[in-house]
DNA sequence: CCAATATAGTTTAATATTAAACTAAATGCA
DNA sequence: TGCATTTAGTTTAATATTAAACTATATTGG
């Protein structure tokens, strides 16, 4: 057999077939974490609360929207509707008048709470798939790709 | 160190982490797929694409809905996109006059060849910076990771 | 057989997202 | 300083997607 032929499996580049991989898996969990969300969150609103949950300063707009990946408008209509159910607070920044500052309330830290117990029974049939070991294995690798990717946007 | 304290990050489960790098990989590298598609080619029209010029036999729109995960109503608006470019030729069930048989034209195939072409090179950074046996070496775990939830979806 | 039910596909209304235009404020440089 | 450019955020128009209603055909069980 010719490396060529290592190379050039029938569905094409490997790492064409990583990433169809990572695009079905990552369609069947969104979907499954869509159906757990409670308090009519969207992925993109848990995302937001999420970040803050984790302790993580206050931000603005614009960092959050380079943050996720997602067009200024998109966050503007996420935040309206963080906002809207009062678990996000936006003041005006200090300083520069054009800008703003994105913090967690503490009705968007519970609800996040709430958010992650649903979570966590919606993917009780998963951990009890996989290990945690098995899981944590592959973080590194995909830490790895995620950074690159990151790094090296086009 | 107890195990507890394994299991839980500071940011959650460790199989919370794991979809969130996964999702973070896949817009990342969708995005980039998105770029370099040529014919106004979405990645939902190119991925029907690709599954017929792997040289799987015709399916109906449903069995294509389901394949992909997406609902009926997404799959004929991209299936009429296909067919309004040429890309695919869609003919009445011979027997089933409720459906419908779709297939890959050889403007499609010349079109998805195109698209190959150009991802190609859109990763071409890529798969520098990765070899096939980094990458392949994923492979295995994404797939477990990708049938045990395609077959207990809910 | 035929009435009830199920299935394939389309259509509709709602929503999330994007790119681009737009407004207002800040920065920079001549 | 002051005019040109950049930056933060919003708005707009277009598109992709979803859930649900709808049409037409097929299947099933009394």
């Amino acid at each position: 057999m010719s490396s060529d032929e290592n190379k050039h499996q029938p569905d094409g580049p490997v790492y064409f077939r990583l990433f169809t991989e990572i695009g079905i898996i990552n369609q069947l969990s969104s979907n499954r974490a869509e159906r757990a969300m409670p308090h009519g969150l969207t992925m993109s609103q848990f995302t937001v609360l999420n970040h803050f949950s984790r302790g993580l300063p206050p931000k603005s707009p614009l960092d959050l929207a380079n943050a996720f990946q997602v067009t200024k408008g998109a966050m503007t209509n996420t935040l309206k509707q963080l906002e809207g159910k009062g678990f996000v607070d936006i003041v005006p920044h200090e300083t520069d008048k054009r800008s703003k500052i994105v913090s967690i309330s503490q009705k968007g830290r519970a609800a996040h709470q709430d958010a992650q117990i649903e979570l966590a029974q919606q993917f009780a049939d998963f951990s009890e798939a996989f290990s945690v070991e098995e899981i944590a294995a592959q973080l590194p690798a995909l830490e790895k790709l995620r950074i690159w990717l990151d790094e090296n946007r086009k």
